[in-house]
DNA sequence: AATGAATGAGAGTTCATTCAT
DNA sequence: TATGAATGAACTCTCATTCAT
């Protein structure tokens, strides 16, 4: 009862970015052909060009779905001064989104040579780049010292790539993802905590 | 006397990797085709396989090169008990090893998705890992906490990606690298020193 | 009162050939595709099949309506003896059908070898091998000489291809339509004028 | 005896230009499609891609070959003054060289359309627009009368069109030529003979 | 009167690789 | 120690056309 088998007004633009999506987490992007995706999905590739303009298209449908939540952690972050306080905000909620937006994410982690000279990779390395903005924004006038900012950067590769590298560990996922923040909450803290203590 | 108009014992294997070296590093493995780096040397492509048996096989010899420090690293790392001093250690000296390896470990970095089914890939991954392994292993028969495994990843994600997200950074290289490698440190030994202070 | 604000019954058909007919003059027959014709005309290219069966039928269409009058022309000029005097008037009557029908000769000029094995293509080059048999057509039973038969020649190639290649001249159209048509008059005239001299 | 069955270093080159050329002016430009040109010489599309580095390519060359004697009677007209006598040693010359490179000139005519948005499109009109401009170069500093002009355009749409449309003719081909001409000359010379007379 | 969705065929092009010389 | 010539497989993309709704 009720599931339609195959769908009336076509749900195949969705089902084409979720093959898509596994496909360039699993084997590239590159690597990934549209026939790949075409005979995965039971279409002919110039259905995919019914509801794609370009390969690049997909992912960037794909790019402006998930990583929207982390847009708007970045409006968000804008808006704010550089405070530590901020600061923590940020990356506590950066450690969700980037968790949320993990295909993504890996996908340009891992094909940053093939993105390089695609649209889509350019928007999607602004996308981390205004982030690590945030990050390092100094608080007042000065330049910060170099400790500081490696301090910083330290914090945030900790969220990031920790999202990544430690995803194979056994375990709660959950409870790693505290444990990351944890760690880059302590390395943020320690940047004046040092010279205060 | 002296300068051999035309190579001595044939220096072209030599420059073959030199070349491919800065086209995988600039373009990517995969979008440096065989044409490109022949051009760029003045060979025709027949010649790299006279040097080479396969494309993948410049990146093998271009790792063996190259990545021979940290196989050091990893060889002496293994010898040692998986004490703190020896992770403080095998850090220092892989902020070292990476630096000098940067250009194959930028490689591996951005064209992870390409290289996956690689052999190349595979051997370039272990070694990572290997490294991983040391900084992560127990020193004791008991299973660290997780936080503390957390910790010992967030120095190693430091001091790796460290080395290539802050290389635009301006200023002095070794500085930078410096500053990493003591702020790896300081959370490595915010580890027991947190349970201890 | 009174403007229908959406179609009265249905210009659709009638916008398909204006449209079609601006992009097979500018960017050819085969290079016009259907997508850039429903573009254009803000319509689907399913609807250009629901009014022409198929790319060639617009054509077609598009040339049974601008092709009339030289049909009409052939006609009449098959009613003719072929005398000197009804060549003179096939001739004048021609550049006024060739300059009113001058996007349709443009298409087949530009595109013959597309057109080649296209049914429409052979109804057009039928069309103007029409014309060129009138224009050649004996007076008698004799065969012509070659030169008088190059003479006729002439005289059709100044009037069908100048009404071509000098359209891009500054000045008033009208005026070198006259001015060909002048000429190609002299070149038949000289046809009798050279023996009977 | 003697002939090479299948060449040692390699007439393929050659071989692709001749194949091409005909198929360029049965099938068309458009509508020859590579696999057609490999198939007929029993070579894989990829040889035709050791040979030329686009399919523009190869038409590229047969221009440079087959144009280069209107190229060089180009050279010669810019250096005389235009007068009359100029302009019938012009058209002679022409009527020769078109003849010469007459499946070259084919293909621009009747692919002119797809030719339209290629570079070897715009030299191929470059050419023949040269010639054109010569015809009608002023001999003295005032503008000619429309009607000179007429003239001389109608006597090189005789040649060079005459050439075309003629060669379906029995008979002769180089008698032909030598009516056409003939035919170019008076239309040339009754330009101030009119006015004389 | 028109749309949305899809297809099959084919295009030009690029690639890593091979091999006789 | 290299080259010239070629291949087979794959790729992205476009097109005219169809058909249920």
């Amino acid at each position: 009862m009720g599931t339609t088998p195959r769908a009336r007004r076509s749900d195949t633009r969705e089902r084409i970015q979720q093959t898509a999506l596994g496909l360039f987490v699993t084997r590239g992007y590159e690597k990934t052909s549209l026939r790949e995706i075409a005979e995965e999905l039971g279409v002919t590739k110039a259905a995919l060009y019914y509801h794609f303009k370009t390969k690049e298209d997909i992912l960037t449908a794909l790019s402006d779905r998930l990583g929207e939540p982390v847009d708007e952690l970045i409006a968000w972050g804008r808006e704010q001064p550089p405070t530590l306080e901020n600061k923590r905000e940020l990356l506590s909620r950066y450690s969700v989104a980037v968790r949320d937006a993990a295909p993504l994410y890996r996908i340009l982690q891992e094909n940053q040579a093939t993105l390089r000279d695609l649209d889509i990779g350019t928007r999607l390395r602004e996308r981390v780049g205004a982030v690590s903005q945030l990050v390092h924004a100094a608080e007042d006038g000065e330049d910060a010292p170099l400790e500081t900012l490696v301090r910083f950067s330290s914090a945030l590769l900790t969220v990031h790539f920790g999202t990544f590298t430690l995803d194979e560990m056994p375990g709660d996922p959950e409870a790693r993802r505290a444990a990351l923040l944890q760690v880059a909450m302590e390395i943020l803290d320690s940047t004046d905590g040092g010279s205060a203590g």
